[in-house]
DNA sequence: AATACGTTCAACCGCCCCCGC
DNA sequence: CGCGGGGGCGGTTGAACGTAT
């Protein structure tokens, strides 16, 4: 048994997450064989045999096209009479009132049927979620929500649905688009090549910014492979925007990212945040604990869930406090962003960060605990859902071997939000190993 | 003024997961 | 337990508009 690596102390089988995060899997894996998103199995999905996965992918297509025709399976909705493209007013309307009347009625696809829309059920979903649903916010990213968003995409990639959870009233969609058109460039500083562009470097056999740079001559092992062993081009994208991100991120926002322990190949990967701790905001009077009740807040909360699932108590360790309140320190100050970047220090960690000021040791451990204590199923040891970050905290408060904890409580630079640290000997979260 | 090039964003496509039967 | 259908999601497209040459 060995423990995860720094990056993934926090949390139990990660499902593996997108190129980006792949691209920092330099280090070794710990426990092969599993879902650790510290490896990058360059032998499997992101290799094209022939070089033209386009032509397996057409071919796999349209085996299961026909496989569909001999079941008769129907289709999302009827091509053919269905209209496409830009909404008008009147077909806004007509949705919108029917929704606000009587809801989706649990079914996107009868729905425009119901209505008289020549619509298929899966764009009215869409064009509903997106754009007409209420409470929605367009474009004028704050820097708050950009800061967000970098944080959740340097540590998940590019899982659009989780982060715009995280940001009230924005849309995967208007996420995407926004990282896609202004934030990576902001970040990498660099223009994208435009689609005539990187239709002209098709002839390297490879298409994208990454290709692009493979065909000036940047060395990589991908480029001097012969093509039937190349990468594809989204994924060295990724890669290479992944790794150039966890340094220039570092200047742009004074995050601190594996990559300030020497940077490239070969460093620890990122940190996997807990998604649960970036709390909307809630507007509380500011009320700091004395140091008494902040170690009794925590550890009483701590011990109230270990007590539920008849695991020991945890002691109050001065040692750990003591840790997490200097990486509280150095977080939550001007140059720290109060960003979910691990420690990688000796002890388990969990963090938090909540708008606004006034948040009580007992409402940062109910952060992690209320809503994550449902999602971890203890016959799978797993997170419900498919998102196995989801329950990371959980899994370090309850966990059995570990003994004592220490956590502190900053102000971020501004006043802008609280940022929480607890810290845990012997720390958590083995891959493969139960909680309790 | 005309054309080429770049940017934005709504919408679509297709895959995958989950749930009900 | 397996299958089918609906919903969710990430990737991609393309029209509209802006800017540069």
């Amino acid at each position: 048994m060995h423990p995860l690596t720094a990056a993934a102390k926090h949390a139990i089988t990660i499902p593996p997450p997108p190129p980006p995060a792949a691209a920092a899997s330099y280090t070794s894996s710990p426990s092969s064989g599993t879902s650790d998103p510290s490896v990058l199995d360059l032998s499997s999905a992101e290799i094209d045999d022939d070089g033209d996965g386009d032509d397996d992918r057409a071919e796999q297509q349209e085996i299961k096209n026909s496989k569909e025709l001999v079941m008769g399976r129907a289709p999302c909705c009827d091509k053919a009479s269905v209209k496409k493209g830009p909404w008008s007013p009147e077909e806004d309307a007509k949705l919108k009132a029917y929704i606000e009347e009587n809801g989706t009625g649990g079914n996107w696809i009868a729905l425009p049927q119901k209505i008289g829309l020549k619509r298929c059920g899966k764009s009215c979903r869409l064009r509903w979620l997106n754009y007409l649903r209420p409470n929605i916010k367009h474009g004028d990213f704050t820097e708050e929500e950009e800061h967000i968003i970098c944080s959740l995409y340097i540590s998940i990639g590019s899982r659009w649905s989780i982060i715009a959870a995280q940001l009230p009233g924005r849309t995967d969609n208007d996420i995407k688009n926004y990282w896609n058109t202004k934030l990576k460039k902001k970040l990498l500083g660099k223009r994208a090549p435009s689609r005539r562009a990187r239709a002209n470097q098709d002839h390297c056999g490879l298409a994208g910014s990454a290709a692009a740079a493979m065909c000036g001559g940047v060395g990589t092992a991908a480029a001097a492979a012969p093509p039937h062993q190349a990468l594809s081009s989204s994924a060295l994208e990724r890669i290479q925007l992944h790794m150039r991100l966890q340094g220039l991120y570092n200047s742009a926002f004074g995050c601190t990212t594996t990559s300030s322990n020497g940077g490239g190949v070969g460093v620890a990967p990122p940190q996997w945040p807990k998604l649960e701790a970036l709390l909307p905001s809630r507007p509380l009077p500011a009320v700091q604990p004395t140091d008494a009740s902040l170690a009794s807040g925590f550890l009483d909360a701590h011990n109230a869930a270990r007590r539920q699932v008849g695991v020991p108590p945890l002691r109050w360790d001065e040692r750990l406090a003591s840790y997490a309140a200097r990486y509280a320190a150095a977080r939550s100050g001007a140059g720290g962003g109060c960003a979910l970047v691990h420690s990688h220090g000796p002890y388990g960690e969990n963090l938090f960060h909540g708008s606004g000021v006034g948040w009580a040791p007992a409402d940062v451990v109910a952060a992690w605990v209320s809503r994550e204590r449902a999602l971890y199923d203890a016959a799978s040891n797993s997170c419900r859902g498919g998102d196995a970050a989801a329950c990371g905290h959980y899994t370090q408060v309850v966990w059995r071997r570990t003994t004592a904890v220490g956590c502190a409580l900053a102000t971020c630079a501004g006043g802008r939000g609280t940022y929480g640290v607890c810290s845990y000997n012997p720390p958590g979260n083995y891959v493969g190993v139960r909680p309790y």
